[in-house]
RNA sequence: GGUGCGUUAGUUCAGCUGGUUAGAAUACGUGCCUGUCACGCACGGGGUCAGGGGUUCGAGUCCCCUACGCACCGCCA
């Protein structure tokens, strides 16, 4: 046996008894006569001490240990002549009558502390370094709780747990796919899956009427900070549900979460909105509902005086940032210059100021009265004190700059508090997303996704205006999950990809298996997936989703730790019948 | 595919309008120290200034290219 305790179990109540610990060397101070070591596993530090009366073998042992040796002391538990509160087992140490080194290390390249001095890249290629640090140990441990909660829950509402193939087909439709070829069958290729999707309508169509599984996705798109090739979803399907149902459940399942994870309470009954509503008052479809600060129109206020760039713009929109009015012209400029960055891409930024005086004063005074802007900043809600910032030009376009002027100024504000956490259900999705690229209608959920049943006759006159039985989960500004109600009627299913511009042909090559199901007796069924990552990241109060993973991605998709993706020897791509294209 | 910022000691960084031998902190090594816990004190070793090219009497510093990292836009049903 390697350890009685752990180095973070000894208290005051285990003095006397003779233990034996098992762990890494975190740091030794040498003080002459006596030398203590902390040693840490990942329950916490013991301090061990070596005095000038131990033995000369335990003594020569201490003498020469370094950061990171791994150890295994024997000792006396004793209390503390100067005791450490700041530490659990601060009241107590253990008088080491034998220390021995399992293992030496090399000087590791970064300090292994609560706050690393490593940087990003370096901890990254030692990861199993940094693994080893409190922080990275309790994202792993806060994932590992919220696993099981999910499970725990799900279960207890019937949910099955049922794995799906990660070796699938390749679907034309959404993000690109991982492509694995195959041996067996020579110029073929599998697809990893971008989401179990239409395996999971299958097991519905298969009677495991409530299914889920905690699952790994691959996409092959550019990387963000919350967004790895390879991430992790909750994936969950349901029979005989509408959305109303869906919902509820999973409403529940969230609320659970909250409260098992990191004890907050939700609302009883989530707030819903719009799409539309989520777009003209936040910009976005998945607003930040932790602070106010909504986008109003002012088109009808402040069209028709003579000002061109506004009387040019399809939409004029506006909010209000409180106390905001003290901002010097550098400040001002500053949000001007956010706004016209290529990634905001807005031309300018119109600001209307109103002093606590009562004074009224804006860029565009040339051609507004006070009381003109008086009305504008009324629309918004604004008071003495505050600034109004005005951006305009095609609607949906200036929402989102809008959208991303809010969320600068509600961080200028410290309105994005990491501790408050407003969720809500984005609902009533559009059916299509036009792309002016390609010229053609896309599914904007997925194209399995089911119109509402009153849309169904604009179909093929109308396509736009088609809305989706369709809903997001959102959390401060993040899409933590989404679902739809499904198609389960092979017809509707076969109108729907004409809409999508598939031919017969090509649907049935693509998702014959799918519709050839349906005909089999499908049952009415919808679901949803969470970004199990995200939901991490959001619980533990972080920006990056890779902090939650135990071995992520770089920016450019590459794993420094394995150096992957790698080439591979020539007889293994003649297996494959592959040959590589030189690279321009 | 694009934009921005960055790359200097093992590590995190400073290094001004170009000018003697490139610094600090920390880590590491050696010595001293009986209550440390960010131990302290003293001494020491440690640099392809990312790589290449250019401008210049002279480049860590200015310019160009490349590589790499991070954030973002496009992309991500």
């Amino acid at each position: 046996m390697y350890r009685t305790h752990t180095c973070g179990s000894l208290r005051a109540e285990n003095v006397n008894q003779t233990v034996t610990l098992a762990g890494w060397v975190q740091k030794v101070r040498n003080l002459g006569a006596m030398t203590f070591i902390d040693l840490r596993d990942r329950y916490g530090i013991t301090q061990i001490v070596v005095e000038e009366h131990s033995d000369e073998a335990t003594r020569a042992a201490a003498a020469e240990l370094g950061r990171e040796y791994v150890l295994q002391v024997t000792g006396k538990v004793i209390e503390r002549e100067a005791k450490n509160p700041k530490m659990p087992t601060g009241d107590i140490e253990v008088a080491a009558s034998e220390i021995k080194i399992l293992n030496r290390a090399q000087t590791p390249p970064f300090t292994i502390e609560e706050h690393s001095d490593g940087g990003d890249d370096l901890r990254m290629k030692y990861r199993y370094l940094d693994l080893r640090r409190p922080p990275l140990q309790r994202a792993m441990i806060l994932r590992h709780r919220m696993a099981h909660a999910v499970r725990t829950f799900l279960d207890g509402e019937g949910f099955l747990e049922i794995e799906t193939p990660y070796l699938i087909k390749s679907t034309p439709e959404g993000a690109r796919d991982f492509v694995v070829p195959s041996r067996m069958n020579p110029n073929q290729f599998y697809a990893l899956p971008q989401s179990p999707q239409t395996l999971k309508q299958l097991l519905m169509v298969a009677g495991y009427d409530r299914y889920f599984q905690i699952v790994r996705c691959f996409r092959d798109e550019d990387l963000r900070a919350d967004r790895q090739p390879e991430f992790t979803q909750i994936d969950c399907e349901m029979s005989f549900v509408e959305q109303e149902d869906v919902i509820e459940v999973f409403e529940r399942m969230m609320r659970y979460m909250f409260k098992e994870i990191i004890g907050v309470e939700i609302a009883e009954k989530l707030p819903r909105m719009a799409w539309i509503d989520a777009m003209e008052k936040y910009g976005s479809d998945k607003p930040d509902l932790r602070f106010g600060m909504e986008i109003h129109e002012i088109s009808d206020l402040v069209k028709g005086h003579g000002f061109s760039v506004f009387e040019d713009a399809e939409y004029i929109g506006a909010i209000a940032a409180e106390g905001c009015a003290s901002y010097t012209r550098k400040q001002i400029d500053e949000l001007t210059e956010f706004v016209k960055r290529p990634q905001v891409g807005a031309k300018g930024l119109v600001w209307i100021r109103l002093d606590a005086d009562g004074g009224i004063k804006s860029s565009i005074d040339k051609f507004y009265s006070a009381d003109d802007l008086r009305a504008v900043a009324e629309r918004c809600g604004a008071k003495a004190g505050d600034l109004v910032l005005v951006i305009c030009g095609a609607k949906f376009k200036a929402l989102g700059q809008l959208c991303d002027l809010r969320l600068e100024m509600g961080e200028r504000l410290g309105l994005r508090d990491r501790a408050k956490f407003a969720p809500l259900w984005v609902v009533d999705f559009p059916m299509f997303e036009w792309d002016e690229e390609t010229q053609r209608f896309y599914a904007m959920h997925h194209p399995f996704t089911s119109p509402k049943p009153e849309d169904v006759q604009y179909l093929e006159s109308d396509p736009a205006r088609v809305r989706a039985n369709a809903y997001d989960f959102v959390c401060n500004g993040t899409e933590v999950g989404g679902g739809s109600i499904r198609i389960h009627d092979q017809q509707l299913q076969s109108l729907i990809f004409k809409c999508l511009g598939f031919t017969p042909e090509k649907a049935e090559e693509q998702f014959g298996f799918l519709m050839n199901a349906f005909r089999y007796g499908a049952p009415p069924h919808g679901g949803l997936a969470f970004g199990f990552d995200r939901m991490c990241s959001l619980f533990g109060g972080a920006d990056s989703i890779r902090d939650y993973i135990a071995f992520p991605k770089n920016n450019a998709g590459r794993d420094v730790m394995l150096d992957a993706p790698s080439a591979i020897d020539k007889a293994q791509l003649d297996e494959l019948f592959l040959d590589l294209k030189r690279v321009e």
